[in-house]
RNA sequence: CGCGGGGUGGAGCAGCCCGGUAGCUCGUCAGGCUCAUAACCUGAAGGUCGCAAGUUCAAAUCUUGCCCCCGCAACCA
């Protein structure tokens, strides 16, 4: 296998507040399995994501806080960091978008695209609160619906009659910040990008990305047809990427819109990486002329067009030649009982009181996984997640590995007994094995998630069909060598699956990997952990230690039944 | 006529691109086993694939129309 360069980027989580389960399997959750597959396979890997600082909602949030912008940004951005290093997301680096080195690679980028022509100044009319000394975004606006009279109408819709407003239709117009009336109009400059002088270099490009999946490309295809229309870049607010001096006077104290340094953020969080490495100019080896690098980035459905053509658009009218997309993996919603999991409303389970109530996030990793909503929106449910969880990860995987280790230590002592000769059954079943793990692996190659676990679970199955079959339990009494030869095959196997399965259940594996003395040495090269050349037969006679408590307790009825009280169990 | 995704046994999904005995997991029922977290293994019942029409020797799979569910819809991140 050729080894190779990949760069992995997930969406940025919104620095707004601790996000819900829904967020954690929209990006993060995926690109972390891909991540460490391909790590286990001896590829090369940088993976990384940030908060996303900056913009209004940001600042409000700040603001209601009593708390300086750049205080509560570091705050909340330590605070998602931790949760998503307990749930065993293993970027490279998470940084975030208001540090220096994003601030700098946005404003380099935005030099070039100024230099080339791709901005054009035009002045536009914002409403301004005098009472909040500042510009209202739309949807800040608010007031009274000209069509249906609902009163709390935003500037951007009405909620009541979806009718799709202008913030100069509302009648008593006030902030939404302060509540102030004291509003008027102003005119404004800003710089848009020339996004519709991309239109045909776009189109070409996604003409050419061949790992693109069809929804990918269709979304794509869709703006474009659509035409392309030129697009704000800069805002008049304080909080985010200071317009460079380039643009002239007006745009003094003016700063770049966030969806412009949100994705630059994955080239500030390599730019950060790099330096924590202590190789400060690597990343540009990951983004500049990077023609050996694999870049995929993993993201939920709406951010699809952001991906597919404002971010390249930004990076091909730009001066250097920056690394663009090679794959995009995108995802539908998960939803909470077929609602919305809401962050403003609280609806669903947030990541933070996922671990408070089942602290090993294996669980919630399996769980995730297995419902990835790949094609379709998917649903959480609480009797699913404890169906799903006490089956596979309780009875089918824990109860394997438990009972191998039990009958082991109980006939042999704690040591992996001698194998012998290779019976007809232990070559069906290593046959088997291979073959599922090499659709496995393919899954895995593909970024298809519910698939990868089904086969997964498909391995651990077989091994308790092995010993179903071989009945060491009775062999044992007359033909004590043979029960050897099978107990060392199935604790092969076991080890075997922790390998496999760390992409998805790092935690799990890890734990049965440090039940036994030196896992390593069944591996031909230890730097490749990828299970697929790890042969079942003649593994070794490795040392282990009996578990003293159960790899998955099962979810009973009444953590069940006392989660569904607290979170709810119907649609919002 | 805004755009996209989806509607397959009780539940969740695969199959649809490249038409040809409807597959998987859970649940249910029966049996086996007893090493194991009342677990594991085997077998069975259960669906004419949203509705209607069309193309075809043959359609879940292609075409057309309709119904239902979900998401998105330009300065909101």
């Amino acid at each position: 296998m050729s080894k190779q360069k990949h760069l992995i980027s997930s969406a940025l989580p919104y620095i707004n507040g601790v996000k819900h389960l829904g967020n954690l399997i929209g990006s993060m959750l995926p690109s972390d399995v891909y991540a460490r597959f391909l790590r286990a396979q001896g590829h090369q890997v940088v993976f990384v994501c940030a908060t996303d600082d900056h913009g209004t909602p940001a600042e409000i949030a700040a603001l209601k806080a009593n708390q300086p912008v750049a205080e509560y940004c570091a705050e909340q951005h330590d605070i998602q960091k931790g949760i998503y290093e307990r749930f065993g997301i293993s970027f490279d680096h998470f940084g975030a978008t208001s540090r220096k080195p994003n601030h700098d690679i946005t404003q380099r980028i935005a030099r070039e695209l100024w230099h080339n022509g791709m901005f054009e100044v035009k002045t536009i009319k914002q409403v301004y609160s005098k009472a909040d000394n500042r510009f209202l975004p739309d949807r800040y606006v608010e007031g009274t619906c000209p069509h249906c009279g609902y009163t709390k109408a935003r500037g951007d819709q009405c909620e009541n009659c979806t009718r799709v407003l202008d913030p100069t239709d509302l009648i008593n117009p006030r902030s939404a910040i302060s509540g102030s009336t004291d509003l008027e109009v102003r005119e404004t400059a800003h710089a848009f990008l020339r996004l519709s002088t991309m239109a045909d270099k776009l189109r070409t490009w996604v003409g050419e990305q061949k790992d693109w999946a069809p929804l990918t490309r269709s979304i794509a295809l869709k703006w474009l047809d659509e035409g392309l229309h030129d697009r704000g870049m800069t805002r008049d607010l304080k909080w985010g990427v200071p317009v460079p001096a380039e643009f002239g006077p007006e745009f003094e104290g003016k700063v770049f819109y966030v969806w412009f340094d949100a994705p630059i953020g994955y080239i500030g969080a390599t730019a950060e990486w790099a330096e924590k490495i202590g190789k400060p100019n690597e990343w540009e080896k990951w983004w500049l002329n990077a023609k050996d690098v694999r870049y995929t980035e993993f993201m939920g459905k709406d951010n699809v067009p952001f991906h597919t053509i404002i971010f390249p658009a930004m990076l091909m009218g730009a001066s250097e030649p920056w690394k663009l997309v090679d794959n995009i993996k995108s995802f539908s919603w998960m939803t909470y009982y077929g609602g919305k999991f809401s962050t403003s409303s609280r609806h669903g389970v947030f990541t933070d009181q996922a671990l408070e109530i089942l602290p090993n996030p294996d669980y919630w990793r399996y769980y995730l996984l297995a419902r990835a909503p790949e094609s379709d929106d998917s649903s959480f449910t609480w009797d699913d997640f404890q169906a799903v969880v006490n089956k596979d990860l309780a009875d089918v995987l824990g109860n394997f590995v438990n009972r191998t280790l039990q009958l082991t230590s109980r006939n042999f002592g704690n040591k992996m007994p001698a194998f012998g000769n290779p019976q007809p059954a232990d070559m069906a079943c290593a046959e088997k094995l291979n073959n599922i793990l090499a659709r496995y692996t393919t899954h895995l190659e593909r970024i298809e998630l519910r698939k990868a676990v089904e086969a997964l679970r498909e391995l651990w199955v077989t091994g308790n069909e092995y010993l179903a079959s071989q009945e060491p339990w009775q062999v044992v009494k007359t033909d004590k060598d043979r029960a050897a030869s099978i107990l060392n095959i199935a604790c092969g196997m076991m080890v075997m699956y922790a390998h496999a399965m760390r992409p998805i259940i790092p935690f799990t594996a890890d734990k049965i990997l440090a039940l036994f003395s030196n896992p390593e040495s069944l591996l031909k090269d230890p730097a490749q952990t990828w299970p697929s050349s790890l042969s079942i037969m003649k593994p070794g006679q490795l040392e282990f230690t009996l578990p003293t408590e159960v790899l998955f307790p099962k979810i009973t009825d009444e953590q069940r039944a006392e989660w569904e009280a607290r979170f709810g169990n119907t649609k919002a």
